[in-house]
Formats: C-alpha cells, sequence, structure tokens
DNA sequence: CGACATACTCTCTTCAAGCAAGTGAGGTGA
DNA sequence: TCACCTCACTTGCTTGAAGAGAGTATGTCG
C-alpha cells in the first residue's frame, strides 16, 4: 500500500497490518460495504468523504484483495459496486475490537449509546468481537448485527456474497 | 484528535475509535510502550518514525489518556519516560486483531513466521485477540508474550505499572 | 569549562487531504 | 434528436502533515 512509508515486507505482522489499515477511511469504508452499501455514492455520502480520496481507497482495496468490484443491473442500468472478499469480511473483529475500545476509552457524546453487537446465530449480544462471548462461534458478518440505538436501527451485515 | 477531521463527537464508536487510532504511527508506538520500551529514543528507533512525528504523536497519546508521561531516574539523571494507562492496556486486543488479520490475509515476507500470542497465565498460544482461546480469560498485557520466531524471542508485554 | 546525551523543536521540500469543478458514458423526457 | 440527468469517477487548487535533517535547551561527567 504505497499511501506513504510502504510496510508490506515487514516481519511484525502488526507493522504490516498497519500498511493497509493505518488509515482512518479504510476501516470506515469496509465497514460501510460489510452494512450493504455497496455503491460509490452509497459509500461518499454515508462515511462523508471526497470523491478523490474515495475514488482513490476503493482501487487500494481492490489491489490489496479486501474488496472486489462487480458490476450489477438495477434501475435499468449498469452500475459500480463493491463487494467485500473474505479478506474484507474478515475484519470485522478488527471493527469490533474497535468499537470496544472506543465505548470503553471515549467519550460518548450526547444522543450517544451502547452499540451492541448481535450474534443472530445464537441469538445474544456478544462482548467480545472475534468469537462469540455466549455462545463461542466465530463471528461471521452474515450472522451479526449491529444494534445502534441511536437511529432506532438494529442493521443485519453482509458478509461476502455467494455468486460473483 | 485534531491531525484531521474531529470525528471524536460521532455517534458510531468505530468512527470515535478510528479518530485516535486511524493513524498507521499510533499503535505501534503503543506496541512499544506495551514492549516495556518506553523512552523516546528506544521508541524512535524501533519504529523508525521521525523525531518531530514522534513528538507529536506522544503528546497527543498523553492528551487523549492513553499515555502517561513519566520521570524517572536511570544512569544518574532523570529520564522522560511514557507507560501505558487503562486505555491504552486495552489496545491489546485491537492489536491482536490486527496481527491475527495480517498473518491470515498479508504476503509472508521472506525470514518471516508466524508470530504466536502466549496467554502466560496459562501457558497456552491463544488464537483469539481479546479473550484466550485456550482458557478464555481476558488477555491482559502482563500475562501475555509475543513469540517472535524471526527474532528467535518471546517477548512478555508489561501492562500499566503498579505505582505511578 | 567543554564534551556529551537526551528529548525535544525548527526548517525545508514533497505529497496527500479536502474542496470544487469538470468529464464521459449511459439513460430519460419532449 | 437533442438537451438534460445520474453515476462514477478525474483534475486543479490550496492547505497542511510527513519525512529528513539540523538546531536547541537542559542536565551530567571529567
Amino acid at each position: 500500500m504505497p499511501l506513504r512509508s510502504d510496510w508490506s515486507e515487514e516481519l511484525c505482522p502488526v507493522r504490516r497490518g498497519l500498511d493497509v489499515l493505518g488509515d482512518p477511511w479504510i476501516m470506515l469504508i469496509m465497514r460501510e460495504v460489510l452494512h450493504g452499501r455497496s455503491r460509490f455514492e452509497q459509500i461518499r455520502d454515508s462515511i462523508g468523504i471526497s470523491d478523490a480520496v474515495l475514488s482513490r481507497r476503493l482501487r487500494l482495496l481492490v489491489e490489496e484483495g479486501l474488496l472486489s468490484k462487480v458490476d450489477y443491473r438495477a434501475d435499468r442500468r449498469t452500475h459500480a459496486a463493491y463487494v467485500a472478499t473474505e479478506a474484507g469480511a474478515d475484519l470485522l473483529p478488527v471493527m469490533h475490537a474497535v468499537s470496544i475500545w472506543a465505548e470503553k476509552h471515549t467519550a460518548m457524546p450526547a444522543g450517544g449509546a451502547h452499540m451492541a453487537i448481535i450474534h443472530e446465530a445464537c441469538g445474544n449480544e456478544s462482548t467480545t468481537g472475534d468469537a462469540c462471548s455466549a455462545c463461542g462461534e466465530d463471528l461471521r458478518p452474515e450472522d451479526v448485527s449491529w444494534d445502534k440505538p441511536w437511529k432506532s436501527a438494529r442493521e443485519r451485515l453482509v458478509g461476502v456474497p455467494a455468486v460473483r
């Protein structure tokens, strides 16, 4: 990932990971895609990123193998869409870890509320990010919802699409 | 964290977390501190960051409450040192998640090897990042070692110091 | 006193972010 | 058919941070 220094050859996995993940937009884009918002304008409008930066990040994410670009038909025309690959879907535990950390250690703004990670496969809230704290199974995007009380919404995530 | 846009008032915890963690240096600095490398020059030399950037990041991390700056005497003089706070030590699951993701989804460079997370409290390797996959206990820095075969070293982490 | 170490700060150049505007391919309405 | 729209970008401009290197303030040692 040649945004700044190239750390892809580092021996320490933390550093290799940060080569890709050490950018504030990457995880936000992946979060949107895992929420099923797969089109350029959907992602742009939901996270407030500029066109230029989103365009570059999407290209990088496809190069790095976290997203794949697909065309699909809707509204009588062809749209570009970005869907998670296995590597992209596997970012879920990282997002969960960030979320759990932030809930514990950043100030909750006015109007905020606890976001619960719901493991739909067993029906319970998980308090850990990689394996469900209730049933012990790995948390896969397609089995997880994020309960966001400030939006009065429980949003089901989407994983790697079955057909490509 | 006013490096770029300020996301500290965002309702979504992922975004609030990325306000602090969405920078490649932050996690690397915290990793060094959790390895007991607490002085300016130790951190600088082990991660290869410029003086100016390290200085700014350390100030930010103290402001954000992830590090605390302490003076200690060694070599007959007073040194500045940075030690993790509770919020800093709680980054360990995030680091583990990044590391596990990177081991699975980035190319292992020549000379690299699997880095095992050892839960010294039970003596086993954990394959998950927040609770030990072997015994189920939360992974706290003071109970964890990272086994780095490429350095032929098993490095014990350090948590929040008992005295401040 | 001068040499040295530590923990920074300052200066300079390069490059990305953020904002705004433009572009081109495809589709739509009159 | 031709102006107009939407989508998914690209281009240009300005500001500001990164990275590299040199300088500086404080304290210690001989």
